[in-house]
DNA sequence: GTCTATACTAGGATAGAC
DNA sequence: GTCTATCCTAGTATAGAC
């Protein structure tokens, strides 16, 4: 089974070749800025091929966008939550959670590049996306918040989606600097671990009650 | 100076026209999804015209940068921050930084979404204003929090650049959320000023020193 | 200042041979 | 499965008349 280069693949193995480079492309350019014929030469093939695999190049688009949600499912965020609230260890859930993102923001950059430039480009994936993936997030998080706000732990002045809201903002801010300025030193460099520190800081002691308030509360 | 519909302009009106339908297109479907014919249908002219005031299509693009990023100087948030820094209300500057770009973004939301596509299609355009704008956003708060650390009313133990960036986290994160589905009611509505509120009180109190830890310090 | 007409290039997509 | 050749449309840009 040795094969030199871009010879004969099975049909799998081009598709999914020609779904890789086309993920690279697109993130970096966008749809429109994508054209299929850059796709083809950056696979080694012609462009025929490429409309053998995706009848279109939309359709081409759709399979990526398609195959990154699965790929980048918030899932093992969700497990990851699900545990830890049981445990209520507050700092950990959001150490973890931050941690978890950004890591994986880092791993697979092109991902965030595509949920920007297809939700800027008013592409239905965004919409989908957050639809199925994000709103259950905010539903999970918000929920825990207002948990630990009944039970005393947390201060109650404030919207718990507006919490979360806050939250993901730091960290896909972040994300996003990272990727698009803080490879060139500019700005800030730091480790994941001291930004999932210092997030999960922020946000912990920005929601906790203070011990003072919490005794002369009153009612 | 009557004068009925897209009849004949001067130079510089309809040099302006362009630009102005130019932003709107190019800020939804960005610089290679937007064509000019759209945008000379648009302005209800012929193509000829535009490129009578532009020589291409990218120099149009750039003008638009350009004036874009003259008009949404920070320049404001700037001043108001020399202003409250001196008096070192902590919460006034925050609230007011918050309140301010929100409210921007809002009156303006084609600078974000200009700005995010040409940061994510690589333009120079984006890289310069990080340089000429974000930048120094960034040294002066980093700045006002060392200095508020060293007074020992801040926490010395997060990176104030990092705290700068989970401040700026929130807003535009929120900003961009309110941009593209905020509209449809998707996850979240609140006012900018409850919002405003929200991430000052959270970051706030997330940096502020506890009183007790405050005492009990180890040098 | 504006239009119509058009040149020319690039991009998406297909036919048909191998 | 792959290529070459090619079609066709859309897109940028220009010429020249009014």
């Amino acid at each position: 089974m040795t094969r030199t280069e871009a010879s004969r693949m099975s049909a799998d193995e081009r598709r999914n070749q020609i779904l890789q480079v086309a993920i690279k492309l697109f993130s970096r350019k966008g749809f429109s800025g994508t054209t299929t014929r850059e796709i083809a030469q950056a696979a080694g093939i012609s462009e025929a091929i490429i409309f053998k695999h995706f009848a279109t190049k939309s359709d081409l688009y759709s399979a990526i966008l398609d195959y990154k949600c699965h790929e980048a499912g918030l899932e093992q965020s969700f497990s990851l939550l699900h545990e830890a609230i049981g445990s209520k260890n507050d700092y950990e859930i959001f150490y973890e959670l931050t941690l978890n993102a950004i890591t994986h923001h880092e791993k697979d950059p092109e991902f965030l590049r595509l949920l920007m430039l297809s939700a800027l480009e008013g592409h239905e994936f965004a919409e989908m996306f957050v639809r199925r993936k994000i709103e259950p997030l905010y539903e999970i998080l918000s929920e825990y918040i207002a948990q630990r706000q009944k039970d005393g732990v947390f201060r109650n002045d404030i919207n718990p989606k507006l919490i979360v809201r806050a939250f993901l903002g730091m960290i896909t801010h972040h994300s996003m600097n990272k990727l698009l300025w803080d490879s060139q030193q500019r700005i800030l460099k730091v480790s994941d671990e001291e930004a999932a520190r210092a997030f999960s800081e922020i946000l912990l002691s920005g929601i906790k009650k203070n011990r003072e308030e919490n005794s002369n509360v009153e009612n």
